[in-house]
DNA sequence: TCTGGGGTCCTAGGACCC
DNA sequence: TCTGGGGTCCTAGGACCC
């Protein structure tokens, strides 16, 4: 782990710049990306000349209307997004197969390797923001440290188009005067509490006894107290040790708030659904199901249920969510935020594929994936997820099936 | 700040088993 | 059994990240 050469690389207001790339009429103008507009959304990102205004990323659309009427609204296209993040990764592991993807527009390359200076890694640095620009069309900044924890806190002191570099002499006198907020993973809960403690930046915390902090935050402590000295062992995650993926779930926000039971069910439903076809797509089952309801008045709660068998299909994770649903103490209250995820999950394999028996919903599920998969997403549903079941029945489409579902599906 | 959506990790308590 | 302790699983919720 000694003497690691480490660089992180985070391209500039990401969504953003994409779209003045895709069209120029954005160009040199305060862009603003979000959701579809006429749902409750939020700033997914905001080009540099939207960012003097006070634009950040969470912030409600109305707000950054306020605060920069001028800007242009974007509806966000990830499928983009996520194409060019692919394109930029291929790019990066041209320069070190030590590539760990840590965000869709964030990167580590461990290049310790292929390169034995600091002023060899300023050249790798210089050459990574070449080809990003002269391939892309983009720019990043790029960090680069001793580890992975300074590589991310020296990309992040130039932005746009920044390279800056920490060398390990360095990294004391650097962080002396860092608020610990610009720490990866401290927020503003943690932050609260170092506060209460006098410690302000990540000098005071790297000065702080450790044994004071394991007192107060557990094993928590003894990382914080690590960061504050600029020390990170974490090693580079690149693609042969991924880790596999833990949960999988979708969340909406109503349009409106609700107290309509049947307009939640359908909700329940359709986002069963959702999630079913991401876990079949990606061939994974799970056995624990969780609801996630947000009331008007923002209180958010989760409940999960744990069943002995590994569930795929969206009638099969519906029938548990509204199993917990129902166990609620609900009382009517008006919901804002209905979610479904589903975790215990496991990757199938070929040969539980063999082992597996299909039930009446997992066959038909099948079908609906097929036909989905060929003429758009969502083209065919179940009843169930319907308002007024008939009259909303895709055409042609979903004749016959229709019909099998409702009856096999027991809806 | 009328406040999205996708995740991960950690903790703590209770149930259950040996 | 008026019982101790360890291990594992499940559940709820908080905090954090982009």
């Amino acid at each position: 782990m000694n003497n690691r050469i480490v660089l992180h690389i985070d391209m500039n207001a990401f969504f953003a710049s994409i779209e003045q790339k895709t069209n120029p009429a954005l160009r040199g103008r305060p862009v603003i990306v979000c959701g579809n507009p006429e749902t409750r959304t939020v700033v997914s990102a905001a080009s540099y000349e939207a960012k003097p205004f006070g634009i950040k990323a969470g912030m409600s659309i109305g707000e950054a209307r306020r605060l920069c009427p001028q800007a242009i609204f974007v509806i966000g296209n990830l499928a983009k997004y996520v194409d060019t993040s692919r394109q930029i990764f291929n790019i990066l592991r041209r320069f070190s197969a030590k590539t760990e993807i840590f965000s869709i527009d964030e990167a580590f390359l461990d290049i310790s390797d292929t390169c034995s200076s600091y002023a060899g890694a300023l050249q790798t640095g210089q050459a990574i923001k070449k080809a990003i620009a002269v391939e892309m069309g983009l720019t990043c900044s790029v960090g680069i440290g001793p580890n992975k924890l300074i590589a991310k806190l020296a990309s992040d002191m130039k932005k746009p188009d920044g390279l800056i570099l920490v060398p390990p002499e360095q990294v004391s006198t650097t962080l002396e005067n860092l608020p610990i907020k610009d720490l990866c993973g401290v927020g503003r809960q943690m932050e609260k509490h170092l506060h209460a403690l006098g410690i302000y930046t990540c000098g005071d915390l790297g000065c702080y006894p450790a044994s004071m902090l394991r007192q107060h935050f557990g094993i928590v402590g003894e990382v914080l107290h690590n960061m504050g000295l600029g020390l990170d062992s974490a090693p580079v995650h690149y693609s042969d040790d991924e880790p596999p993926v833990k949960s999988m779930g979708h969340t909406h926000t109503l349009a409106r708030d609700t107290a309509d039971v049947d307009e939640i069910r359908r909700n329940i439903f359709s986002l069963s659904e959702q999630v079913a076809v991401r876990l079949r797509k990606d061939n994974y089952c799970g056995r624990t199901v969780c609801l996630i309801l947000r009331y008007s008045d923002f209180f958010t709660f989760s409940r999960h249920l744990t069943v002995d068998y590994f569930l795929d299909s969206g009638y099969d994770i519906y029938q548990q969510a509204w199993k917990i649903f129902t166990r609620l103490d609900w009382q009517g209250r008006a919901v804002r935020l209905i979610g479904i995820s589903v975790s215990n999950l496991v990757h199938k394999t070929r040969q539980l594929y063999l082992l597996e028996e299909f039930t009446g919903t997992q066959s038909v599920d099948r079908v609906m994936d097929r036909i989905n998969e060929k003429y758009g997403e969502f083209r065919l549903i179940r009843a169930a997820m319907m308002k007024s079941e008939r009259k909303l029945v895709q055409p042609i489409l979903a004749r016959g099936l229709w019909a099998k579902t409702f009856t096999k599906g027991g809806l």
